[in-house]
RNA sequence: GCGGGCGUGGCGAAACUGGUAGACGCAACGGACUUAAAAUCCGUCGGGAGCAAUCCCUUGCCGGUUCGACCCCGGCCGCCCGCACCA
């Protein structure tokens, strides 16, 4: 027998699909029903690492079933392709940044069609495309005209390492998200995007989209972070502050508290504070002393509360007789609210530890259900649950809820304030002051402002000649581009030197695809179409980033008229990681997986290194990264397995949601699989066999293949494709058990209908061994034009059933009974059963409950 | 601290809606074939008792609901992810 050769056959099936057009989808829509899969496009890194093949080859099994299920499947492919890794490798090798780039798309693009993905490449673009970020820039001007797009100078985060800002999401436990650098503020004046005006939209949107996982929802409603309560202004108490005549807003979301007030707080970054500094050195010193804490997490649990007393007093605005003192206090934030509140300790932890340090009265006022209002303290805890409000004249006796609305009814009967919802998100700032990103398509005239660049001046090309040989933005020092004229005014201009950041890019790139060459931004016909994205696979860490921006960017674009949809993706699905052990060797460096050798002795595993024999130490399995030389590269294991075998085993042993870790052995094992499954079609004799109903065992076998069809079917529905390549394993020993040689003619005949539909079954998966298995057969065409198979019912059903016999909850026997067997019949076959008779002896039974088709547990004492 | 998730053999895991716990794979062990190895094939494989049929224990821990709980409820313990002085 020949063994499987994946070396021949995959790169010849692959030319059969691409000779064949077979993936290519037409820009005019035929009379199948649309199905849009697509995989968060990759950053042309260069090469392909193990969480490319897990989450293309996820996408391809969705892709390829749907398309043997009847739909008209579009399944596109193209480049992340602007970002910092480029200009990176332009510092550090001399490299063009444009030529690094596109010579990284040349060599991972052959390394995805090895992957043998039914992706229609014609629609193929990188984001660094001047077709592309034109089309970009023109809708961005659409959104600068709409008012969505503004400049303000605001304290940014900067990235003193990629020397850019990033936006709040972009950085992560006060590091930038990218570099890993300590963030630093800074005063710049930058381009932002509103999508603070589709915060609600973006929330409320979350509950339509009932095909993401919940855990990327809730994130995202957090991240959003909307809070209602009250907004409204405290009255100095005398003389008011230069400028600040008319008061002092707060924020608050518990109006209900108000009478527990004990001191009004501003933040140090406050304008009020600002000005009292630099009046007051004492003042200034402390302002000064609370900047000083860091912004990670670790500064944030151990700062101290630490409060400065400004001598101010405002009137407290239910009860004219009472003041409070105004303090500047270092855990308010100038970035949420007002930069200013009220305290009440007796019901705000925070509040409450910086009266306890300062001194400051604590008064209750919600008094918890069973305490009494005469003895009721609060000690070092606040009080932040529901009760009766008390000492809150008449608030008394309301419940919080109730006493929330109607302070904010009062305020705002009294015109000092009104209720309001105040959001955790903040605008985006889209500024970077980079190279390799989109230009920024605004011309900055000394007369005019900023003005927008004319659509029949787009794209706004980058300049190849740059240099990289300094820090900075080379588009600052370039010597000629920047200078240009006012499209206004006529006069002398400069153009915009910041760059997108590189999420606007893709914020929009799978409407494009629809009709990647459109003379518009989108064609309306291809996205109305084709849009929303029917299964969008990728990775968790994009729930707030990626996600959140492309939902904002499209409902913009919807306003704009430019798509028809809300929501881009219409079901999400989170792919895990691929991981590996690391190792080291005994002076603490990392060793490449490739170098050790791992022994095995029962149950404990030991290394050492192949080559030296030095012991080495097993470490942590975590994502394969290179700094931790723990990365196996998919190319030698094409090499060595194959390709479907690869794909084949990211898509077992773990759900697809949880992190897969690699080993060579489990790969192996599914290598041995593509081989065993090869040996039982190339076994199988040429001809037809007429079915024999009588033969017992060529009836199982055909069972066993019709159920498979609806196992696998629910698996990849359900993406639970280690569920359906277990059924698949499941089957093949099946198979095996019913072998060609010497069989009968009816296992003959159920054999190959076995065949052709493992054949189909396993196409998803391993698509090249299943072109090769349905060529085997005879079978004209090739298998990826085959439809889904279809079970036959009456195969697929069992009619006979094995229900195990409880007795007191503990299983003591099994009966076979026909399928939908009556409850009475069921009964009687279970007591007459012998075993559950000796069971039963001396005991009286009390009750049997059937459960149809499932078990029988019987109740005797 | 808040929000979410998870905890099942030596390992990755399965168990659909409360109904036979451990499918399938990996590792391990035994055997066949082979001069030998690889590959392949067959068998064993949660723990314990027993010659055996069989029985007892077992889904992080404690308790509850139920004829019946990996699954539902309450309370602990541990791990992972996200957010975090957000008023």
């Amino acid at each position: 027998m020949a063994r499987y050769n994946p070396k021949d056959t995959e790169p010849k099936w692959r030319a059969a699909w691409a000779n064949a057009n077979t993936f290519l989808t037409p820009v005019t829509p035929d009379a199948r029903p649309k199905y849009y899969v697509l995989e968060m496009f990759p950053y042309p890194s260069g090469r392909i690492h193990m969480g490319h093949v897990r989450n293309y080859a996820m996408g391809d099994v969705v892709a390829r079933y749907k398309r043997a299920q009847g739909f008209n499947v579009l399944h596109p492919m193209g480049w992340d392709a602007f970002g910092m890794p480029a200009e990176n490798a332009a510092m550090e090798r001399g490299v063009h940044p444009k030529g690094w780039t596109y010579d990284n798309i040349a060599a991972m693009r052959e390394q995805l069609k090895a992957l043998g993905l039914s992706v229609d490449w014609s629609r193929e673009f990188a984001t660094c495309d001047p077709e592309y970020y034109g089309k970009q820039q023109a809708w961005f001007l659409r959104l600068l005209k709409r008012g969505l797009v503004y400049r303000k100078e605001a304290s940014v985060n900067w990235d003193p390492v990629d020397m850019t800002v990033l936006a709040n999401e972009q950085v992560i436990d006060g590091k930038g998200w990218r570099s890993g650098a300590t963030v630093e503020k800074r005063k710049l004046t930058q381009w932002f995007l509103r999508i603070t005006d589709y915060a609600d939209a973006l929330i409320d949107g979350l509950k339509t989209l009932d095909r993401w996982p919940e855990k990327v929802r809730i994130m995202q409603e957090n991240w959003i972070g909307r809070s209602k309560g009250l907004r409204f202004t405290f009255k100095f108490d005398g003389k008011a502050p230069a400028g600040h005549a008319d008061g002092l807003e707060v924020y608050t979301t518990r109006p209900d508290t108000l009478f527990g007030a004990s001191f009004v707080g501003i933040a140090p970054e406050h304008p009020l504070a600002e000005q009292l500094a630099a009046a007051d050195p004492a003042v200034a010193a402390f302002v000064a002393e609370c900047r000083k804490g860091g912004t990670s997490e670790a500064d944030i649990e151990g700062a101290e509360k630490l409060g400065r007393d400004t001598g101010l007093r405002v009137v407290h605005p239910l009860d004219p007789t009472q003041t409070l003192p105004v303090w500047i206090a270092n855990f308010i934030l100038m970035d949420y609210g007002t930069g200013a509140i009220f305290a009440c300790p007796a019901h705000d932890q925070r509040d409450l530890d910086f009266a306890r340090k300062y001194d400051l009265p604590v008064l209750p006022v919600v008094l918890p259900p069973g305490e009494d209002a005469a003895s009721f303290q609060v000690g070092k805890e606040a009080y932040v649950g529901p009760g009766a409000i008390f000492n809150s004249k008449f608030l008394d006796g309301l419940d919080v809820e109730a006493a929330k609305t109607e302070a904010v009814n009062r305020i705002e009967a009294m015109d000092q304030g009104q209720g309001a919802t105040v959001y955790r998100l903040r605008d985006w700032g889209v500024s970077r002051q980079r190279y390799w990103g989109c230009p920024i398509p605004v011309i900055h005239c000394a007369a005019c402002g900023p003005v927008g660049v004319p659509e029949d001046q787009l794209p706004v090309v980058l300049p190849d000649d740059v240099a990289f040989d300094k820090p900075g933005n080379p588009l600052l020092r370039h010597p000629t581009w920047r200078h240009t004229t006012c499209p206004s005014c006529g006069g002398k201009a400069e153009r915009e030197t910041d760059t997108l950041d590189t999420f606007v890019d893709s914020s929009w790139y799978f409407a494009r695809f629809t009709d990647p060459t459109a003379a518009e931004p989108i064609s309306k016909a291809a996205a109305d179409h084709w849009m929303p994205v029917d299964q969008y696979i990728g990775g968790v860490e994009h729930a707030v980033l990626h996600l959140l921006y492309a939902r904002f960017i499209t409902r913009a674009l919807k306003d704009e008229g430019l798509v028809s949809v809300e929501e881009p993706f219409a079901g999400l699905f989170t792919q895990g990681m691929v991981t590996h052990e690391a190792y080291k060797n005994a002076a603490g460096e990392w060793v490449e997986p490739s170098d050790v050798v791992i022994a095995v002795e029962g149950n404990s595993r030991s290394a050492k290194h192949a080559a030296t024999g030095e012991p080495i130490v097993i470490g942590d399995i975590e994502k394969m990264s290179k700094s931790k030389k723990n990365v196996v590269a998919p190319e030698d294991i094409f090499e060595a397995y194959g390709v479907d075998a690869a794909r084949l085993f990211v898509m077992s042993d773990s759900p697809p949601e949880r992190d897969v870790q690699w080993t060579n052995s489990g790969v192996e094992g599914s290598w041995r699989f593509t081989h065993r499954v090869w040996n039982e079609f190339e076994s199988q004799p040429a001809g037809d066999f007429a079915h024999d109903e009588a033969d017992a065992a060529a009836l199982a076998l055909r069972k066993g293949a019709h159920r498979l069809i609806g196992f696998v079917t629910d698996s990849i529905e359900g993406f639970r494709f280690n569920s359906g390549v277990a059924r698949l394993y499941e089957f093949l020993n099946m198979l095996k058990a019913a072998p060609a040689e010497n069989a009968t003619h009816g296992v003959l005949a159920a054999r190959a209908e076995a065949l052709e539909i493992l054949a189909r079954l396993i196409s998803p998966f391993t698509p090249h061994l299943a072109e090769e298995a349905w060529a085997q057969l005879g079978k004209s065409g090739m298998v990826v034009d085959a439809p889904w198979p279809k079970a036959d019912p009456a195969l697929a059903a069992d009619d006979e059933r094995v229900l195990p016999i409880q007795i007191n909850g503990k299983r003591r026997g099994e009966i076979k009974v026909k399928a939908g067997a009556a409850e009475a019949e069921v009964e009687k076959i279970a007591l007459a059963d012998a075993a559950v008779m000796a069971h039963l002896e001396g005991l009286t039974v009390r009750k049997v409950i059937v459960v149809k088709d499932r078990i029988v547990n019987i109740v005797a004492g």
